[in-house]
Formats: C-alpha cells, structure tokens, sequence
DNA sequence: CTGAAAGCGCTTACAG
DNA sequence: CTGAAAGCGCTTACAG
C-alpha cells in the first residue's frame, strides 16, 4: 500500500477558516441544526458549494458512533423454502453493513395468518426504527402498516410483491406480467401443436391476485403471437398433495390434447410430483429455484422454471434501506428483477 | 437515528491495559511489525484471542490513510462494444471503493495486437500497483505477465478467460463449455427436424480456443439427448461483413435443410443481419447483450442470447481484488458467472 | 524492544 | 447564535 499523496484534503476545518466560524458551526449547518444566523448559514453554504465539499463519512461514522435499526418483517420459510433465499440476502446485507454501525431485526409472519402480520407490526412499531423492509403478502395489512409508519415518519421498501400507491420508497421484485408473457414465449417454443393449461395453485385471495397478474402475461402473449393455441386454466384452492391431485385427475380425463402445463408459482413441484407418479410426460414450467423444483428439473419433468433472483432481492432491500436512511439518496426508482429461465443444462450456475 | 448503547468497545486500549504495554506495541504485533519481544507478543496474542477483538476498520482507515492501488487491463472498446459492460462494472466498484481510498487504474489493449498488451504490461509494472484485474486473451503473453507478477508478489485475477494453472487469485467469467451445453438445449427445443449450424466467427486464434470450448459442450448436448441431429460447422476467419457474407452464401447454397445456427459469439449480429437482408427465416442463438445483437433479438431474427454478466464480471473482479489486497482474504474460490437466457420477452429486465 | 503524544476528520456536550 | 475542547479507535513518527 502506498500513502495518500493529496495534501490536505478539504474539510470541516478549512470551510471554517473560510468562514470565518468555528467547526462546530460547520457541523450545524452540514446537518441542518438549528441556531445558526442565516447569514453565516449562507456563507458556509456557499463555500460547501463552490468547493464541491463532501463529507468524509469515515471521520463522521468514527465520531458519531451513529447505529441505525432497520426491521424486516417477511413471511417465516415453515410452508415454502422460497422465503430461505431473501432471507440469507438480508443476511448478507447486515453482515457487510454491521462494521458501519447497522443493526436489522427480523420479523417473521405466518402466511396463512393475516393476525400474525399485524402482531409482528406491533412489536416492529415498539422498537423505534430507522426503516422497514416488508412483504406486503396481504394488501390492507400492509396498508394499516404504511399508515403507521408515515404518522411516525419510518420509511418502508417493498419486496416481492408491491402495493401500488403507498409512498414506499421503492418496490423490489419481479415485474409479474412480464415474466408471464416469458412464460408463454417459452411454451409456445416449446409446445408447437395441442392445448396449454394455466393452473393458479393458492389458498389466500391476496396471493391470487398476484398470479393473476402473471396469468394476464401469459393470455397477452398468446394473444399477439399466437391466437390458435387454446389455453385451459384451472385454479386448485386448497395446497395440501390430495387436493392437487384430484383436481388434475380431473382435468386430465375431462380434457384430452393438453401439450403444455404453466403453473404460476412455485407449486409446480407438486404438479411434477404428479407426472412422474403417473408417467405423464408433457413440457411443464414454473417457478422459483427451490430444492424440490431443481430435482424435478434434474429429471427432466420440469422444463423452464422462471426465477427472479430471491436471494438479490432481500440483499438489494436492506441496501436500499440503507441508502435512503443513512446516504440520504432520494427518488429511489422501483428495482425489477431479471427473469431469469433457468434450466437442467444452466441451474449449477444460477445466483440466486 | 439512535446512538451506539453498547458501552465501550474493547480496542487497543484495553488489550494494552491488559497487558501492560502501551497502545503503539499492541499496534505493532496486530500489523506482525518486528520489534516486540517473543514474550510481551505472546501475551498479547492471547489476549486478542481470547477477547475475539476484531479491528475497527472504521477507525484504522481514518488514522492511516492507506491508499491502494489496482490496475485494470482489458480489450479497449474499439472493436467490439463488449468491453464497455465489463468497464462500466469496474468503474462501479471503483466509486463504492474510493472513500474507502483505493484507486483503479485502468489500461487497455488492442485485441488485435499482441504487442499492445505487452506495452500496457510494461507501463503497469511501473506503476508499482498493488493487485491487478487482466483479461488474458493472448495465452502467452498473459503467462508473461504473470510470471513477471509473480516476482513482484503482485496479486492478480482472471476475468472473462482463463489460463488454467497460473496461480492467479481466481477466475472470473462463463464456464465455456456448459454454455455451449446450454445452448444446444435451446437449440434442440426450438429446432424439431433437420440440421443445424454451428458457426465460429474469429480473426485470432487464441479467442478461437475459448470458442472451441463452447462448440465442445453444444456437441455434448446433442450427443446425450438428440445423436440424430445432423452439426455442420463452419469456421470464418474474417470478420468483415463481406468475408461474413460469402461464406454464409456458400453455406446456404450448398447445404440444405438448415433449419438453427448457433454462432459462438457475440458476432451473431452479422448472421443476423444477413438473414434479415436475404429474408431468411431459421432459429438463431448467439452471444452477448450488445446493442446490435438486442435490435435483432426485438425484430425476431435472433431467437435466444446467452450473456454472462460482463458489468457483473467488472464489479467483480475489481471487488476481489479488494477482499484478497486489502480484508486479507484467501482461498478465493473460481467465479463461475450465470449463463443467463435472454428474449425478446426479457431482455428489458436483464442486469447485465 | 517500548512508550508518550499528536493526529486522522468529524461530532458532541458544555459554556457563554 | 457561536466556539473551545474532548473524543471516536486506531496509526505514526519520534524519542529513548
């Protein structure tokens, strides 16, 4: 390593010089405290200016010994594993942000249970926090939840699924139209003559709705690119594998010449499940990089599943966090996830 | 924000109250500086460990203003636009590094002069750097830098190729031969009957060996999962767009029945545009998020592109160097990047 | 081989 | 409304 070779650098002390104050006035002004006449405020303003001064937030970490409490709050990995993988990204995010001072609790709700939602806000509200990371799985939950936080001035990211409108400082994850219009791109590549069925695997009518915004991505494409193909659709509302089961039981013997199977969540594995018992071979695609989906692809009864970085997006919402609350960036744009296809050949080398 | 509760760290201070030496002889055996006797260093090693002090890097930074400096050499821009993904990757790690005082110097050769890159090699090692990030696409004259790294103890990464066994600090791009496996997958989808083309298009012989591993795993595909299909191939050594031309009209005119071409790199613009002018429809798959090869993706004319990351191999490289140079990390492991699928349906969710 | 003291650039009481 | 002084946890000459 070599030694810094610029002289001085430009700081607190000079802009005091210049001024004519001490630093302490300096210090006010950088941090808008009050009790400073407006005319000096002006002056070290403009001298902040004219030399393009930024703070040295080294110095400043060092000094302050600032710590900064950011909440997460994200359904617990007890019904899927697909909660594993932002989890170990905000992981990695607090692991990399401790040594400047930064604590992130975590918080974990039942996604079968909208009052656990509710009560994990409580105990989040008590703690006095700089920001809030949160999964908004259940809209008006998660309304009652920003309504809190604007009275209380807590700034709150969105991850995984967004709720439009509600003065978030962004919204992380997929684009879910557009990764249904993907979806449909490669099953039309894939499926050149037959039917196509679209099945919506989901108990709670909040996570219907997200997969119905996929289901419209899917239909648009075929509408543009392909009207021939005629796409069936069937929802199963109850999860457990005897439901799912005889509702595809069902569907199969109803319907003949069906070619291609879309399922729009991270169910697919239990559809997978269901070929391979019965020896159904038929091109299927999904979604999300889970153990269970990976083994069916392995075998080569699932296709494509489509994946939207989980692990990047529980990383990217604590950064988020911490550029909003402790960088002071402002208009922070909504960060949409690739759709990434991964597939038997590709998956060794997808990052989460 | 609210303020550190812990009550004073254990630092330096302690460990030398503890000891009963002064602050400056603890700083001396925590930087394995000479000058300390065998016994007060012991003593003070167990207490480090005993205490699991960990550094405040805040503060270490602050009081020393140590300063590191990496040198960049890669392909400068000129030819292909390829290099300005893995450029912009750099620069970004190299603003999210500079307050923590480490400079990157950056230094480029012509890819189709041998020479250039040794003449860069020459102006780095004077500069005294303290790791380096190398594109080593001549295979010999990388294996002459490295030697010459090698005495002077300068750390150094490969990104985007690699010279296997050269003690390099780790490797940094595609894994060749899978994306070329992954490629044929997408290929033996889209292609149900007759042949397909595998095009090589490239000047140098060196970047030759890296396609030739590509054309490796897109045989291996088809002879696991499709013998029947029948792989031409056909190597151009010229890449100007009339040498292109003639070879793809001699092709065309003497075999029929080609019905995909996979060409191995990111030239596939030029059979793009080559099947664009002759309205020649077929499945085509290529390399690389460049600005050309998305226009044809848009028109539909190239159907799938492969792209590895090349912003993501920047950021990186320059991010690797720092955990080996500056947090003493060792046992960097090979960074293998994503082999990611990109669509006309996708490519405006795509990070590069 | 070891220590006392100044300093890195900022922040924080405290005093006026 | 403003300033002098101590301090954050480490590093660096310098002196012995």
């Amino acid at each position: 390593m070599s030694k810094s070779l610029e002289n001085k650098e430009f700081g607190v002390k000079q802009i005091a010089r210049l001024a004519n104050v001490s630093i302490a006035t300096v210090d006010r002004v950088l941090h808008n405290r009050k009790g400073v006449s407006e005319a000096t405020k002006k002056r070290i303003n403009d001298i902040i200016k004219e030399f393009d001064y930024k703070p040295n937030i080294i110095a400043s970490r060092l000094a302050s010994k600032k710590v900064s409490k950011y909440a997460v709050l994200i359904p617990s990995s007890t019904e899927t594993d697909f909660w594993e993988a932002p989890l170990s990204g905000i992981d990695r995010a607090a692991k990399a942000l401790k040594q400047y001072g930064i604590v992130v609790l975590k918080f974990f709700f039942d996604l079968n249970d909208k009052q656990s939602f509710l009560k994990q806000v409580d105990l989040i509200l008590e703690e006095a926090v700089d920001g809030l990371l949160v999964a908004p799985s259940f809209v008006e939950e998660a309304i009652q939840l920003t309504t809190r936080c604007n009275e209380r001035k807590i700034p709150y990211v969105f991850i995984n699924s967004d709720v439009p409108g509600q003065n978030s400082v962004c919204y992380i994850g997929p684009h879910l139209f557009c990764s249904g219009y993907q979806a449909a791109q490669l099953m039309d590549f894939a499926v050149k003559t037959g039917k196509v069925l679209l099945i919506n695997v989901s108990k709670e009518l909040d996570q219907y709705h997200h997969l119905l915004r996929k289901e419209e991505g899917f239909r648009a494409y075929f509408e543009k690119n392909n009207k021939k193909l005629q796409i069936l659709k069937l929802d199963i509302k109850q999860t457990d594998s005897s439901s799912i089961e005889d509702a595809l039981d069902k569907v199969f013997s109803e319907q003949k010449g069906i070619e291609g199977v879309f399922v729009t969540n991270s169910r697919v594995s239990a559809v997978a499940h269901y070929f391979e018992r019965k020896s159904i071979v038929k091109v299927l695609i999904g979604y999300d990089f889970l153990k269970e989906n990976i083994k069916y692809l392995e075998l080569g009864i699932i296709q494509f599943l489509i994946c939207q970085k989980p692990e990047e997006q529980g990383y990217r919402g604590i950064m988020t966090l911490h550029r909003y609350t402790d960088l002071h960036e402002r208009r922070i744009e909504d960060q949409f996830m690739p759709i990434d296809i991964v597939t038997k050949e590709n998956y060794r080398f997808y990052h989460n």
